[in-house]
DNA sequence: CTTTCTTTGTTTAGTAACTGAAGAATCCTC
DNA sequence: GAGGATTCTTCAGTTACTAAACAAAGAAAG
């Protein structure tokens, strides 16, 4: 019962399949040594994927006093995914590659109808138009993934996306989807820990334990927008106090900003006055420009939110044990130079495990298209790496076992 | 390639003990629908773990309509395990059997000499001393655990005590282990996402997610004492502001106590005056029996605590999805009657993902000894379930690999 | 009491996914 | 071009499962 060590991963072949994207390059020797399978193994599986087209051999290396090793990379051109991030302000699209690369992307301001049937309706015509962009074959196409702040309001959007576009359609949170995101582009390691730090209009974080995406048992892992940190501070709409959105988020910021009068001149901004569909993601640009442009008074408030943010990323680093701490989303791409060295400060000066091992905090280098690529990377995943199905639940066992019994004579 | 659906577990024969474990009655049909494997895997599985003496047939369940089910039971004395906690005021030993339960407790007081050698032979002898007090056979004890605030500076301690009683020696960290000895004496769910908050002279979490036990890249996992619930607060050790430790913890607590003349005479604390081993713990434990006794600044003194706790389990609640929630650990020993409600409102009221699932806050029947409960459980753990040998980390992948390469023809 | 049905548990043959070891292919060095 | 080094493939054997037939034990109906 106790055989040579099995491979932990979902399968063999996903496992394998994995390790070529994350290296970009590798040969079978260096898959061996990386999985622990034996050369026969890698093999046969490395054989499959290329009768499957995915994986391709281009190239050698130099020789290391025997035979050259051939080289294994994605082929990238194989599959491709569609990643679809609706948000409050703008619907984001991508098209990416098995590698995770972008090969087309659009978007469009959100959704102003309320109609559900017209907005599948759009939301299909304009993946489609995606795809015919690049005029990539239907069934090269694995999947759509459809990501937004609330997943769980969406599941009947997801089923009838499903029917008018002919592919599978896969949930996630944006926030979620963002790390995922980070993690497949190459930007972290394959096994790291580590999370996505989300600003929209709101604040969420993404997080991946060991190269796993953790979700928790609800799904509602990684709200660090209700992250106390005053206990004394102004009420939030979840019923608490001092919450990291209230005092900091963009919402808060620009609320911060409309009370000043010069500011408001100053930076143009539009909400309140005029009845745009998203004045909070408008005035936090516009408040952000300013900044850029040396407004002090626009610099301070940004600094005073990245203060706050900083010490609830301090807070979920020290819990999780982090490695690195990616900054992403619509309002970091737009204001991120302020808050990454208002992060970096606070964790490299307290830091708990910093002895242990460092923390990278960086931006993401694609933070506004970021949740939309992670869809696109959730399809995937899911498509290329079956689904593991553990154990399921025993919820409750005692109710399924009939409760009399007699000792055994 | 894509056959059924295989059990992610280390193993099957310890998922079903574990199961059995955690069931406490349970029938092979039972297994089988916890499980998803066939009734032929989980008849030849079980008939293995009955050879071995771990698994009994304990009894009938009335029938359902058909034959009856033959109920099994984990033989709870067929082997043991001792589990060490050392904390700066106490070292506490325990001897728990198959199920974690308690078969024979010591406690002492924290070791004067700082000669290691000599504190090794002494917890050699006493752990020995346990063992003989219940007269259990040397071969039928599994190993020993080690616990202790900072497990990594334990190393060689562990290796040296490994050597003076002849028993494999784990060591890991004492909030962890609290919250594994909360996971197997079967206080909450197999497969529950729970954090065990553990308040000693520091306040730390351990971390369990779905299931498992989550310890981060360094194990400096759940550090949630150095939560920030203030940014412009009083400066902490480990370099930040705001620390749930100094503005709450018991040195805090213990150290407002001592400013207030009127309280210091009621409660007599020792601290400050008598050169003590551990001034805190002796200092915390007289201020919560003044409270108890309905001394109302200490009640104040110790609901403010309560206050700052709350809000950090809150952030904690809502970074990790939490389905449950323990206090454990010396102080709640003592104090956690104080806590426990405080921390109940303000998660009943605050908790983000509520509406999706309820959030149980508890205290932990056995709060004093359950690190030690732990530290045994770690070692039933770490000998009855084979640690899974995942992937090796490609660290660095390209490095194993030869750069040059060339284009094939 | 006998027959029939239901449910539980065991046995057996077959299969997927590996390992280990032998062998073939390729490259370097002398 | 012989010999060693290294890479990759092939193939028989092992393990941990499944599926399906079977056996055993009780319930329900006559």
């Amino acid at each position: 019962m106790s055989g040579p060590a099995r491979v932990t991963h979902a399968s063999t072949r996903a496992a394998v399949l994995d390790l070529v994207r994350a290296a970009g390059m590798i040969s079978r020797v260096g898959l061996v040594n990386a999985t622990g399978l034996t050369g026969g193994t890698i093999s046969t599986v490395v054989r499959g994927l290329i009768d499957e087209g995915l994986v391709a051999e281009t190239g050698h290396a130099e020789s290391t006093g025997g035979k050259r090793r051939v080289m294994l990379q994605l082929n990238h051109f194989a599959r491709y995914a569609v990643g679809v991030h609706l948000d409050d302000a703008r619907i984001t699209y991508v098209l990416t590659n098995l590698g995770g690369a972008v090969v087309a992307r659009i978007s469009r301001a959100g959704a102003g109808t309320d109609d559900q049937a017209a907005v599948v309706a759009r939301v299909a015509r304009e993946a489609d138009a995606l795809i015919d962009s690049v005029g990539v074959e239907r069934d090269r196409i694995l999947g759509l993934g459809l990501v937004a702040a609330r997943p769980a309001e969406h599941h009947e959007f997801g089923r009838a996306l499903e029917r008018a576009t002919g592919l599978p359609v896969v949930l996630d949170h944006d926030a979620t989807a963002a790390a995922i995101g980070e993690h497949w582009s190459g930007g972290v390691g394959a096994t790291s820990t580590f999370a996505a730090l989300f600003m929209g209009t709101g604040i969420g974080a993404g997080v991946v334990l060991g190269g796993t995406t953790y979700r928790g048992p609800s799904g509602h892992t990684g709200e660090i927008g209700h992250a106390c940190l005053d206990i004394d501070g102004p009420r939030c709409w979840c019923g608490a106090r001092g919450c990291l959105e209230v005092l900091a988020g963009p919402a808060a910021v620009v609320e911060q900003a409309r009370a000043d009068r010069a500011l408001t001149r100053a930076a143009g901004l539009v909400g309140g006055r005029t009845r745009a569909a998203t004045p909070v993601a408008a005035d936090f640009a516009a408040i952000s420009r300013a900044a850029r442009q040396g407004n002090t008074r626009a610099v301070a408030l940004l600094e005073r939110s990245a203060r706050y943010v900083a010490a609830a990323a301090r807070t979920l680093a020290n819990l999780l044990d982090l490695e690195v701490l990616v900054l992403t989303g619509p309002s970091f791409a737009i204001a991120g130079s302020v808050y990454l060295p208002v992060l970096r400060a606070e964790l490299d000066s307290a830091f708990i495990a910093r002895d242990a091992h460092p923390i990278s905090v960086r931006l993401s280098p694609s933070a506004a298209s970021a949740p939309a690529i992670g869809a696109a990377a959730i399809v995937l995943q899911s498509e290329l790496v079956p689904r593991r199905q553990g154990l399921r639940l025993p919820e409750d066992l005692a109710a399924e076992e009939p409760p009399v019994f007699q000792v055994l004579r």
